[in-house]
DNA sequence: GAGCACTGC
């Protein structure tokens, strides 16, 4: 940090007038002055902003920063700055409700900064967002607005990507940062506020973060809380913090019109493409927005769309058509293709064109386009579930709630006015949809947010205060998970183990694998199929060439399993000369691989930082490909499956029917098998599965393989055998040592007999030799 | 013989 006597913030602290005239020659600055900590009013505030040189840089402010601050200032979340203020100042708990273009996200931590001046102390202000390129956005935005380089006073924190310096006073950070942050530092020392935006979201992260911060907050009542949500279902927020007070700050979108269909629809994907087409015979200009749930559906959608649109135009005498799938695993080049404008006429004067984007849930939240102005909305969703009775989490596709089909309604009136059109009846959205989808956190597998909750010193996690409490059955999942992989004690304390496995942002059993592969000398390895296992599938197989990807894949089988596979292509991008060609000519997705580098590089850092030695086998051992696989074993032995006589595959102790997946390079059906997932689809399959053997299962899992409370099942008896063959094996092992024990005693005992004979007459010897020399 | 909503550390 700079003197702080440069800072004209500072004013108050050293005599006011002195120290902000410093900063910029003779004229003291009475704005910088009058700000006292905590006590702002909003007059003082804009003052500030209005004068000539940046409180936090000593720098004259430029003529940039002056055009946006008049623009900032019609926001209209700065019309409630004071009452913002004063609320601030007389609770520890602020909810905010703000609509769309309030300007909430951008000035409220603004405010924050005036108002607590947190650098002061050397403490910052921190907002946190659900997602990464709104931390990145945004900072910049405010960046901008205060007049600082971004990275500097104000900065952002990503996983990957920590831009900020000890200067920092605001810190944009998504959720699962900030956590991570709390996992070392408890109560969040360094921070005077944290602001939690788009809370409403409910995503796993926020609803941690929430809880963690009523905790914190009672225990430090210096910190500042804002919470701030896009919905009106304010009162659940304020409940849950302590009856905390309100602020509603209106929102600038413009109008839109909703309309159901009169009668419910049999098939929705037929009644949305007649109801995209519809518009674009009937409706005046603009671009259409459809929402679908899939790849496979928009795919097929954007197919029967483009050939009856074709149909319509020559039929009908309406504008060309420009049809735009968008999900999140579609080429980064593809998603660009939503921005492109609608096309022109075909004859000049002709019907305009439009363009249709077929899109999934990326574009009700993550990704806004411009010129929307038709929302068509079949009404369903991918969705997670969680079955805590077989462990498994899976895609559902199931109704939206009143607040998403709110949400995606409002992407029509982002520019002017629009029309929603919802494919079900009035109705049926009353009283069918739920006001909010279930939060996430009571869809998901908490094994990772146990550990993390245990790191954050909660302990205590039957009265664990969150908004919407998880099920006892999922909680008992989740510690039963960690107990087996050795992460808790009996006591359901963090064990040295866990300590190590919550270091690294991966699933449980992956850092188990990880952690464990240090006593089988592949760390390297371990890392690198963690890493592989934690990014979206990287084996691509478009439509048109299955044929050839399947190919392609074959050359990276490795007999052994799927997960020895990932290793083989993972160690082949590391070696290839041109990556993206490389993976184009492959059928791999060149962004997966690059994403699992970078999770690698960052698991290999925990791991350094954990004195986890990082080593690899040679190569050219026949071990080289088994320790990999105990390693394997030690973190996914709960996730086995056994292969029965009659051909199927049954899951260990679950006694799940389950099928190798297509897409697995086993073809022989080892009758061990480990793997990843276990997707549930119209089968149940087991997806990323390699071969492993019986007697690492009882050697490495001994109190999971407790055959005593095992099911029966075949596996069982299998396994019981091979318990016996061991027991005989030790028992004979332990005869033979005994025998050899007592011959070795006999022996030293014969030899000791022996020693001290020749001892006495040697020392008989000497006495006489003394004797003699005597005489 | 078949999927893969979306995020995040």
């Amino acid at each position: 940090m700079s003197d702080i006597r440069d800072n004209p913030y500072l004013a108050h602290m050293h005599g006011g007038a002195e120290a902000a005239g410093g900063a910029r020659g003779s004229e003291p600055n009475k704005a910088f002055a009058a700000l006292v900590p905590g006590k702002t009013t909003a007059a003082q505030q804009e003052a500030t902003e209005d004068s000539d040189c940046s409180g936090l840089t000593g720098r004259a402010f430029s003529q940039k920063y002056k055009s946006i601050l008049a623009k900032r200032r019609e926001l209209p979340v700065n019309k409630q700055r004071q009452k913002f203020l004063d609320l601030v100042h007389s609770n520890q708990f602020v909810v905010l409700v703000g609509e769309t273009g309030s300007g909430k996200t951008t000035q409220i931590p603004q405010y924050m900064v005036l108002d607590m001046l947190p650098h002061v102390e050397g403490k910052m202000i921190a907002c946190t967002q659900p997602r990464r390129v709104a931390a990145t956005s945004v900072a910049q935005r405010v960046a901008d607005e205060m007049d600082v380089k971004l990275g500097q006073e104000v900065g952002y924190s990503i996983r990957f990507e920590d831009c900020t310096s000890a200067r920092t006073v605001l810190k944009y950070c998504t959720d699962g940062m900030l956590l991570r942050e709390a996992m070392s530092d408890n109560m969040l020392s360094r921070y005077s506020a944290v602001i939690l935006d788009e809370a409403h979201e409910r995503t796993l992260n926020t609803d941690v973060l929430m809880s963690l911060m009523k905790n914190i907050a009672a225990q430090r009542l210096d910190i500042k809380i804002v919470v701030m949500s896009a919905t009106l279902d304010s009162e659940k927020f304020q409940k849950y913090f302590n009856d905390a007070p309100l602020l509603t700050v209106p929102g600038r979108t413009y109008p839109v019109e909703i309309y159901y269909t009169p009668e419910p629809e049999a098939d929705y994907l037929e009644a949305a493409i007649k109801t995209a087409l519809q518009i674009h015979a009937s409706e005046p200009e603009g671009d259409i927005l459809l929402f679908l749930t899939g790849e496979e559906e928009i795919e097929e959608a954007c197919r029967l769309l483009r050939a009856r649109g074709d149909d319509l135009i020559r039929r009908a005498n309406c504008g060309p058509l420009l049809v735009v799938p968008l999900y999140s695993t579609l080429p980064p080049a593809m998603q660009q293709k939503i921005f492109s404008k609608a096309p022109e006429p075909r004859t000049k004067g002709g019907a305009p064109g439009r363009k249709i984007v077929v899109s999934t849930n990326v574009a009700e939240t993550s990704l806004t386009i411009d010129g929307i102005v038709y929302v068509v909305d079949p009404g369903f969703a991918k969705q997670k579930v969680y079955n805590p009775r077989v462990r498994v989490e899976s895609l559902l596709v199931s109704p939206i709630s009143r607040a998403a089909a709110q949400q995606r309604a409002g992407r029509a009136g982002r520019t002017r006015p629009g029309k929603c059109f919802r494919l079900y009846t009035e109705k049926s959205f009353n009283s069918d949809l739920i006001e909010q989808t279930y939060p996430e956190i009571l869809r998901s597998n908490l094994g990772s947010i146990v550990l993390q909750l245990k790191k954050l010193g909660i302990n205590d996690l039957v009265h664990l205060d969150l908004m919407d409490p998880c099920a006892p059955e999922v909680l008992m999942r989740a510690l039963e998970l960690l107990h087996y992989l050795g992460a808790l004690d009996d006591d359901a304390n963090l064990t040295p183990l866990g300590l190590a496995i919550s270091e690294f942002p991966i699933d449980p059993q992956l850092a188990k694998m990880v952690v464990s592969a240090a006593d089988y000398g592949c760390t390297n390895e371990a890392l690198s199929i963690a890493a592989m296992l934690s990014v979206p599938n990287v084996f691509l197989r478009p439509r048109e060439a299955q044929r050839a990807a399947d190919m392609a894949k074959a050359e990276f089988a490795h007999m052994d399993g799927d997960h020895m596979t990932l290793l083989n292509v993972y160690h082949a991008f590391k070696s290839c000369a041109d990556p993206t060609q490389w993976c184009w000519d492959n059928f791999l997705q060149y962004r997966s691989l690059k994403s699992a580098d970078s999770i690698r590089e960052q698991l290999r850092r925990i791991a350094a930082n954990n004195e986890i030695p990082l080593v690899s086998n040679d190569f050219n051992s026949p071990d080289y490909y088994p320790q990999i696989r105990k390693a394997l074993t030690a973190g996914f032995f709960m996730q086995v499956a056994h292969l029965e006589r009659n051909g199927q595959y049954l899951t260990v102790k679950d006694n799940q029917l389950v099928l190798l997946h297509p897409s697995s390079v086993l073809e022989r059906k080892p009758e061990w098998v480990a793997y990843n997932e276990f997707a549930l689809t119209k089968r149940h399959y087991i997806r990323t599965v390699t071969e492993v053997k019986p007697e690492w299962l009882l050697d490495i899992a001994p109190h999971y393989y407790d055959l005593e409370s095992f099911p029966p099942c075949e596996g069982k008896r299998i396994l019981e055998k091979i318990a016996l063959r061991n027991t005989i094996f030790r028992e004979e092992q332990d005869m033979k040592k005994r025998r050899k024990d007592k011959k070795d005693r006999k022996d030293r005992e014969g030899k000791d007999k022996k020693d001290k004979k020749d001892k006495d007459k040697k020392v008989k010897k000497d006495k006489e030799k003394r004797h003699r020399s005597k005489d």
